[in-house]
DNA sequence: CTTGACCTGTGTCTTGGACACAGGTGTAAG
DNA sequence: CTTACACCTGTGTCCAAGACACAGGTCAAG
């Protein structure tokens, strides 16, 4: 296949790419990566889990679980077996963090993936989905706020009233006689 | 068996008493009751979970969830195995749902249980709990807060955004281009 | 006798990872 | 060469508070 014949070029600018979202000075050694070191080291995209983890500022654990699910689908070296992540992953990945920062689960956004990797635009089904979630979140905003009221107000109740021992009827005034 | 005759103002007396003793008035009834006629009626405690959960406007399976956590310790009827539910466990499930809305977890409900059941004043542990589980919900409440402001940013800018079908390194414009 | 409503205990599902574990790999130092 | 150590793999389990499923037992009414 052709597919493993990558252009080592492309694979530097894939991986510099990478290196230079992450934060800064990798670049002054992005110099010194000889690209036929690169290509002998791995085929296709050269980062391993940690790596790809880092370079977002997740944990690797976070990144098996993406792959364990099938929204990475990283490469695996013949010989070791290790995962080798491409720069789509990591396109992916950033997708992926950004869309679960704006309140996407993970089964959204693998419905928004099924729909790019398509080639179909996925925006429809985003709109829809947020206006969703939105919903969701204002509930939930609601029913937190609900009840940080009721504790705030409890512990300034509470501050009046003494320790009892619980009764044949009553287990904690406390709790017991704070009516909502 | 006797123990399927039951008596309907037995029955209602039961209830009665459960009724009772949560708005606090049963004394005045308690001189209604019978005690022998209510050990006819089954031997200890005469509701069967899914009367124990209408009562007080929960599942069955609530019921049987702080029943096989042990929270709820219900008798057992010799010969059908049936669960009978008695007025303390009515009392204490009634103050875990006191205490759920307050925002204490399971396990802090079990900590305080534990406290009274050993005659033990759980004031101090409820008081010490409450200020950690207040924190955790202002900490939440602040999540929710931010996460909803995010999403109903997203929603505006959104509405002058058009659909756009994914590219090599874009999956949704929407989501991608939305830095915060 | 059958139907249907109820009961039992037990097991599994939910979210988004985190953690554990057994076993393989790669590399640097002794 | 061996050893140590950091990394990798897949798989399984855990979290919270129930909800739901399932196989099998019970009971009252028709």
């Amino acid at each position: 296949m052709t597919k493993s014949r990558i252009n080592s070029s492309d694979l530097l600018s894939g991986l510099e790419l990478m290196i230079d979202s992450y934060q800064g000075k990798e670049q002054i050694l992005g110099v010194n990566l000889n690209p036929v070191i690169v290509r002998l080291s791995c085929e296709e995209g050269c980062v391993k889990v940690i790596e790809m983890a880092r370079r977002l500022g997740v944990t690797a654990d976070t990144v098996r679980f993406y792959t364990r699910i099938k929204i990475l689908k990283p490469g695996k070296n013949k010989t070791n077996g290790y995962r080798e992540y491409s720069e789509n992953d990591y396109n992916r990945l950033r997708f992926v963090l950004s869309a679960r920062q704006l309140g996407f689960s993970v089964e959204d956004i693998q419905e928004i993936l099924n729909h790019a990797d398509k080639k179909k635009s996925p925006c429809p089904t985003v709109r829809r989905l947020i206006d969703q979630r939105l919903n969701e979140t204002e509930q939930r905003f609601a029913e937190t706020l609900q009840l940080r009221e009721r504790m705030q107000q409890a512990v300034v109740e509470w501050s009046q009233k003494p320790d009892k021992v619980p009764t044949g009827h009553m287990i904690c005034h406390l709790i017991e006689e704070f009516a909502q």
